[in-house]
RNA sequence: GCACAGGUGGGUGAGUGGUUAAAGCCAACAGACUGUAAAUCUGUCCCUCUCAGGAGGUACGGAGGUUCGAAUCCUCCCCUGUGCA
């Protein structure tokens, strides 16, 4: 099977669990990391482990752009390219359909893209971004979706949410057909060191060894019972997404067609994209109501400390969001007392630790004076510390709710 | 001492008679950031008042002058750099 996903307690709502990937267990609710290139930016790899990261994500389009799909397949996949042995989710690359607007146009067939890099043109289908990400062999990989913009008139998000939910259904033809060529093989990775793992020739697609066959979808309700044992095979899980816009009845439109499709898990897209926060809220409590209990929930791009919490308690199982790693970067801090901007004057000689409340690396050892001089200065160091310290704060809060739910 | 080249707002540096309180960059200060084209972007950045649209004052080394009008032209002075004595 591809993946696993055993709900254990339920509270407000929230529930926690555990998936089982190919690489790993994780434990959910759970926040992922965004690390576009095979890198969360400023963050190393060994601190990410220290600080509990269980899943991090990879961005199709731009490592399809660079170092390219093709490199990284033939170097054994994402998660040996950049040393993690962890799982990664890939991004199909459907925001970027969103966010690089004027360089891009839609067709029914998929999408031709002008790289930001050199301007290049490219063009990426359900089919192509499957392939990509297959090459790529992140545990979890993403339908490509077109990311509606917001604001838009009905017709336009009905028109958006049919074409993603057609490419829905052309993604997963094409991963169902093509998985077996993934570039790991079909013994989990995690449990070998780097020197036990097999060396992988790079031939895998041309036959011979494929993983065993498929088990997926069925076998998911029956081994969902809290005390089986863990075993997960070497596949990847293919999650849909749901569109709809901001409107209620076409995300349960969304959700229910969605579902029909079938996937592993469901996304809930579209969203943080530029509409009152209020609404975002309400848009991902009516649309959770459609989605299955027993497959992992997945809000995409959301949110600040106190929505992963809301969300989390609102029954969504997993998250990822840029913010701390860019907010860390340009000098904006979550603490438990707020957040701090560090850059400002006010903390020039402020002796006291971030935030004397989190047990981080970085709290544990420097000021804020020594914090703001270091972002003042344009140090390094400052984005590599603020960064660490704001996922510390992000992966605490998630602990603090699981345990919260675990106890109720 | 002579000859050139210069002295502009916190710094750097444009501007060589009139929308010039004076470009751009830097610094400083504040704000934004939510499936990463983001070590990015936006605003403020001489002083005072403001019914927030503006109003007034001061300002381009100093002092005079020419002109309706000068950072810009002229005279003298002060200072800096380079070269020659």
């Amino acid at each position: 099977m591809s993946i696993q996903f055993q709900n254990e307690a339920s509270r407000e709502g929230g529930r926690s669990g555990k998936l089982l990937t190919s690489h790993g267990e994780i434990e959910t609710p759970v926040f992922m990391p965004v690390g576009t290139l095979a890198s969360v930016k400023g963050v190393p790899q060994d601190i990410l482990e220290e600080l509990d990261v269980q899943i991090l994500l990879g961005n199709t389009y731009h490592l399809y752009l660079r170092p390219g799909v093709e490199t990284v397949r033939r170097m054994g996949g994402l998660h040996r390219f950049m040393a993690w042995e962890r799982a990664i989710l890939t991004d199909s690359g459907g925001f970027q359909v969103f966010s690089l607007n004027e360089l891009r146009k839609i067709t029914e067939e998929g999408v031709t893209f002008r790289s930001h890099l050199d301007g290049s043109s490219h063009f990426f289908s359900p089919e192509s971004a499957m392939a990509a990400q297959i090459g790529l062999g992140a545990d979890i990989v993403m339908a490509f979706d077109e990311c509606t913009e917001y604001p838009a008139q009905r017709e336009r998000v009905r028109e958006s949410m049919e074409l993603t939910l057609r490419w829905a259904a052309r993604s997963k033809a094409y991963f169902e057909a093509h998985k077996h060529e993934v570039p790991w093989n079909s013994s989990p990775l995690s449990v070998l060191s780097s020197e036990e793992r097999p060396q992988l020739t790079g031939n895998w697609a041309q036959g011979g060894q494929h993983p065993p066959p498929d088990t997926a979808m069925a076998s998911l309700h029956s081994s969902g019972q809290p005390n089986a044992p863990i075993t997960s095979s070497a596949q990847q899980a293919l999650f849909g997404i749901v569109q709809g816009g901001m409107d209620r009845e076409l995300r349960r439109e969304s959700a229910l067609r969605t579902v029909e499709i079938g996937f592993s898990g469901y996304a809930i897209g579209g969203l943080s994209v530029g509409e009152p926060r209020e609404l975002t809220r309400e848009i991902v409590e009516s649309t959770l109501e459609h989605l299955p209990a027993d497959k992992p929930r997945y809000l995409m791009g959301v949110g600040t400390p106190e929505e992963i919490e809301q969300y989390a308690l609102m029954g969504v199982d997993m998250m990822d969001c840029v913010l701390p790693t860019r907010a860390a970067r340009h000098g904006l801090l979550f603490t438990s007392q707020g957040k701090v901007s560090i850059k400002q004057a006010q903390y020039a000689q402020d002796e006291s630790p971030l935030d004397p409340a989190c047990g981080c690396r970085v709290c544990r050892r420097y000021s804020r004076a020594y914090l703001r001089h270091l972002y003042a200065s344009n140090e390094l160091l400052a984005q590599v510390l603020n960064s660490v310290h704001n996922l510390s704060y992000y992966l605490a809060t998630m602990r603090r709710v699981r345990k919260r739910i675990l106890a109720a």
